[in-house]
DNA sequence: CACAACCGACTGACTCGTCGGTTTTGTAAG
DNA sequence: CTTACAAAACCGACGAGTCAGTCGGTTGTG
């Protein structure tokens, strides 16, 4: 085998063991030779791959908000009706979310407390979702679907009302099938904006 | 003055310092010789008056979480009109978060990923207002005042909508005035439960 | 042979909690 | 009033452990 492609492996190797060792541990409490020894690495290995212990965990967050944000996009831009946009982003994002528990809980749990250097980065990938549920409100605004509203407040209050039923999924298995909480949180937002449930 | 007044005294003005540090290091990175220092005491001092680092942490989730629920619950028994309930329960949780930022920080921010040990007390403080909004739903719902609908996740998302509105506040200070996110909140928390506006 | 990939002992910095000792306070007898 | 004494409150040096990151050396591949 090459070289490039086995090193390829190695890195996602180690991803995929960081990423079960944080979120057994938490991002301070998870240790280097812990991740290293999960990846059947060396520590010295994960050094040769990343700088530093930030730059794992940022990988990670990248990884799960690319795709989490390709897939809503893609799943939004596949379906034509304005109206059922939003429908389809949330139960994408639902189900991505219920695929992915660990990093989910990376993602919404440990990243929040891990240092303040992550606050920055974590708000703007909160701002990147909240942008994406602001652009399609302000569209069915301006498309005489919806009546006015406060678009900066309502995407912001969407994301964490999505954001706290997926954190209680992650961190106490309730709803036992996230995607069972899709029919109820669709209507409660659909309704919130003033979007009769169809 | 007597022991156990100054002692008192000690007592709340190491729970300032170390809703300053905390605030200002997060969780793991607070030191205690810091916290020492702060409230004019020393690490001796500190372990007098508590068991260990976790404790102190406690007792300021558990004295803001003291003060909203009790703060919301009054407003609430003193709104005689059922529809208007959840409005006061609102506008008064909203002024109680812009008149404690720092330890609003702790309380949304820090003690989520502030280690395992942490999530099942978060989870029970977060599952407490969950029940209260819960309950005061489940009372609309068979007062006859607004539709049948599932409480559980309606409770939580209202949960998370507040939450993330004042989490963006603490983090980046968006709205400038926490309050000014009440009228536009509240509208989209009544309507989404199919309680027009009024 | 050159260079990427990898190894793991080691260092340096840090911090929780402990403990022996000191100061302050309340109390009560002289 | 003051002396005596116990208990509460407080102090800070230190033990013991942790862990991110380094570095000199090794292995494998083109």
């Amino acid at each position: 085998m090459e070289k490039q492609a086995k090193s390829q492996i190695r890195n996602s190797r180690i991803l995929d063991a960081a990423q079960t060792v944080f979120s057994r541990k938490g991002y301070k409490d998870a240790a280097m030779d812990e991740i290293a020894s999960e990846s059947q690495t060396s520590k010295g290995g994960l050094y040769f791959h990343f700088p530093n212990k930030q730059a794992i965990f940022l990988a990670l967050l990248e990884q799960m908000a690319a795709m989490l944000r390709s897939r809503a996009e893609s799943a939004m831009q596949a379906e034509p009706d304005i109206r059922k946009k939003g429908d389809v982003a949330l139960a994408t994002m639902l189900r991505t979310f219920a695929g992915h528990r660990t990093l989910t809980r990376l993602f919404l749990v440990e990243a929040l407390g891990a240092g303040r250097e992550f606050n920055d980065r974590m708000m703007e990938i909160h701002s990147s979702f909240s942008r994406l549920i602001k652009d399609y409100l302000d569209e069915a605004v301006s498309g005489g679907i919806i009546a006015s509203l406060d678009t900066d407040v309502a995407s912001t209050a969407w994301f964490g009302a999505v954001n706290q039923v997926v954190t209680r999924w992650v961190l106490t298995g309730q709803p036992a099938q996230l995607e069972d909480a899709y029919p109820a949180l669709r209507q409660l937002l659909k309704q919130g904006i003033g979007l009769s449930d169809n």
